[in-house]
DNA sequence: CCGTATCCACAAAGATACTG
DNA sequence: CAGTATCTTTGTGGATACGG
């Protein structure tokens, strides 16, 4: 894995500093975000992360229930950025494969590391929360 | 860190797998996921990494010159999860400064992680996006 | 200087119906 | 089964004006 594109230095008062390749620009990380950004390209990636999965399948899969067409749209952006492959079976009825691919992959460990850092702060974040909440809702 | 709450694992043929702790929620990502989707956050929490900011410096510094509202609400959310401090001066004219919690630092790594991985990818979903783009738009 | 309040524009997302 | 087309609804962001 590469790593020197960017940079966090924590100095010894604690100010981590990100340094970008092109500072003018957003670090590239705004590619990224939005694919992360929309509500459900998440989703997929977990879902297909454990295999093959047909169309139906993944619609089924994924909690909260995702609409036809947001599944389209959705997996179509990721597989023209690469991170899906969709095989299609000419058969009748049609059948229609969908698979990470190797870039896809690589991308499920973003996707751990935000998991697991959520997972983490989840406690702090509610709490941080409430304390927010409790502090300013008093005299409205 | 702590690394045990989701696991990646790849067998030969090459499949991670993500497993959560709670299937039926969305690991926890989303909660992450509403702060690093919309368009702003990540650029105040970039230049926050860098050091303790005002309202005005903040704005300045943020590439693409965000309105005074976004940049307040922004940093508003991201004081109420607790990644940002908020320190009010009550002075004439006032001032404020922002600052990252100490979660706030932890969180930039997440950030580097993926300003790396979309480095490292950009020239792949660019190469993907002109492929799938030529592909489909011939006979349009 | 540091906001809040209001209005507006646009894009994303949901529901539904229809097709190969 | 796997979509596409269309309509409606919602949410996010920008501009502006005003307040402490």
């Amino acid at each position: 894995m590469s790593a020197g594109h960017t940079a966090v230095t924590t100095p010894a008062a604690g100010e981590p500093v990100i340094t970008c390749e092109t500072p003018q620009d957003e670090c590239g990380v705004r590619d990224v975000l939005d694919r992360l950004g929309d509500k459900w390209s998440v989703y997929v990636v977990v879902e297909l992360a454990a295999g093959v999965l047909r169309f139906k399948e993944l619609q089924r899969r994924i909690h909260g229930g995702i609409s036809q067409r947001m599944l389209t749209v959705t997996v179509r952006r990721l597989e023209r950025d690469g991170l899906v492959k969709r095989t299609v079976y000419p058969t009748i009825p049609p059948q229609v494969e969908y698979e990470l691919t190797e870039m896809g992959h690589s991308f499920t460990h973003l996707v751990k590391a935000l998991a697991d850092w959520s997972i983490d702060h989840r406690p702090a974040i509610a709490a941080a929360r409430a304390d927010y909440d409790s502090a300013q809702g008093v005299d409205v």
